[in-house]
DNA sequence: TTGTACGCGTTATCAA
DNA sequence: TTGATAACGCGTACAA
């Protein structure tokens, strides 16, 4: 039979010690009013005693955990992993704890989310909209309590908060232009719902490219897909079966571009002369698939970092402070699959 | 300028309805003491004023949150990001939260993370054991309060949780059995540590299947590393340069066994012809790689949520059970690395 | 079916 | 440098 011991709580060390409780709570807080000997006094007999802070009651008393939400959209797509593992380690250093959630990119759930990390009085919000989101209104009981709120990768005009990005529309236009220099003539795009900035700032980029470098924009080559290897793979078929098939392929992620590598492949195509691809992201498939993925690299532990210290440090901020964007940078990383001649 | 509205309570509720906060409290609850006029009521102004529950308080209250605490070496792995996903489908369907630490497989992190969670008074926890960790004490206290903790895939005998695994050896001999009737006679092994049961358990599969088979076990081709792409390669290397190299591998994991086809294909082996590979997870990459890899099939989705289960069926239970093992099927999925005739 | 009164463990405030 | 006291918001025994 387990013995459930009864929990530890200052009051105990308070007794034993013959101090009060609060002193006892000072004192673990290293609180600079109280004595050094008693300090010491206090840490050991926690330690000896197994005490364990009850963050629970601290956080009710402050009103306010020690404990980021976070919602993205699924972790296990490689860039989200590494953004949380940035914040995490940007928390864990500050003595933060991170609550995640994911929305699947529904809209539902993301207000539910919202709602649920609203509960637990989460110190600050970092979040990644979800594919369907447009309307906002479930952030905004943390607006009107100050809560920290940030924006990464996804964000919205509509939504007010600090922003952790890319140069979307940069990094977009750099690798078309890359495609157009590798001497690629017409060059198709796999882009994502276009009401979700980095997608349409994507597909800005490379219209841009295209313009700039006077070819057409044409219809029949921005293919928009959920941009699933899988349907990487039909919008590749699609492509092909065109009266003039594209010679080159920027997709807006890795997972369509490596489908449709694939779909070339097996039609007999030789990459990167009949047809050349750059993806974006640099998930671990792009270096995999054979020939490797020309891709764009996201700094995304890095953003995940700068977005946890934003939460931190605008934790205590109640003054009326200009909502930041800090935009990070991107490279093209050349690879096989579009290096069509050397420079 | 930002206002910062105080907090709707169950009291402001309980004031403009003329009732006790009990009765808010209980109506919130749906507790079936309440009429059904009363509970409308309050649940239609608490909508109109903007009420949010606080979880935090709650959960003081009870001295037990609507959290179920998670500790995994690395999300950024497909199959813990799979397990994740599986733990917090189930959770939310129940009302929970999800509160994920990662310990980098490092045993100071994993101590860490479980006083963190535990001083969220989490309401259970679920854990994959870090590759470093050793010994268990800090799991010590959660069991001494009947919390309950399950563990996943990776375990230790010296921990007594309830557990959610695979047939490692099974799967391990399954892999080998089919190298060698592919017709393999020189099968090597990449393995992770020793001291962590599923890197041993299908170290023991391979080697059950050699002897079985009347094949030798040979020490120069049982390699042990981390198991990464960088070190399959390494590993792949220094085997090929062996007076006899093996014209197999079964790697412990997707990754090895990726570095390791990289690295034949660069030597110019043909796969499977001059060397067969079979991994284990069946990662994104696996069937990325050209040739495919043929892998076990983990269902790492399912087991989260048999985890979760565990967690809230064991929730209210003081009494002493028997700790559970559920162990779930994995199939060899064969693809082109191995494939050298068909039978 | 509803209400009264208390306590969960901590910290903020004010006083000493 | 320390202490007494109240309060954070909720749930529950007990009473009505």
């Amino acid at each position: 039979m387990r013995k459930i011991t009864k929990e530890v709580t200052i009051y105990d060390l308070a007794k034993a010690l013959n101090v009060s409780p609060t002193t006892v709570s000072r004192a673990l807080n290293d609180h600079h009013s109280i004595g050094k000997d008693t300090t010491q006094a206090v840490k050991k007999l926690a330690k000896k005693l197994g005490y364990r802070p009850n963050s629970v009651a601290s956080s009710l008393r402050k009103n306010k955990s020690n404990t980021i939400g976070v919602i993205m959209p699924l972790i296990s797509r490689p860039f989200v992993a590494s953004v949380i593992s940035g914040i995490e380690e940007e928390a864990n250093q500050a003595g933060f704890n991170v609550i995640i959630s994911q929305t699947y990119d529904s809209y539902e759930k993301e207000v539910a989310n919202a709602q649920t990390l609203y509960s637990n009085r989460v110190a600050g919000l970092i979040v990644s909209l979800a594919m369907e989101t447009q309307t906002y209104d479930h952030f905004y009981p943390f607006m009107q309590k100050d809560i920290p709120l940030v924006s990464i990768d996804r964000i919205s005009d509509e939504l007010e908060t600090d922003r952790i990005v890319i140069d979307n529309f940069a990094a977009a236009y750099k690798a078309t232009e890359h495609l157009i220099k590798m001497g690629c003539r017409r060059i198709a795009h796999f882009g994502g719902a276009q009401h979700r900035n980095v997608y349409y700032e994507r597909q800005q980029g490379y219209i841009e490219a295209l313009k700039h470098y006077g070819m057409e924009v044409e219809d029949e080559l921005m293919v928009h897909n959920k941009l699933s290897l899988e349907e990487g793979r039909e919008s590749m078929a699609q492509l092909l079966s065109l009266p003039q098939p594209p010679d080159a392929v920027f997709s807006a992620n890795d997972s369509a571009a490596v489908g449709a590598i694939q779909v070339a492949k097996q039609r007999g195509l030789h990459i990167p002369q009949d047809i050349a691809f750059v993806g974006f992201n640099d998930d671990p498939i792009s270096s995999i698939i054979d020939p490797a993925l020309t891709t764009i690299t996201h700094p995304a532990f890095e953003m995940g970092k700068i977005a946890a210290q934003q939460v931190l440090k605008n934790r205590e901020n109640t003054d009326i402070v200009q909502s930041q964007t800090i935009v990070l940078k991107t490279e093209l990383l050349i690879r096989a699959s579009s290096l069509r001649k050397t420079t």
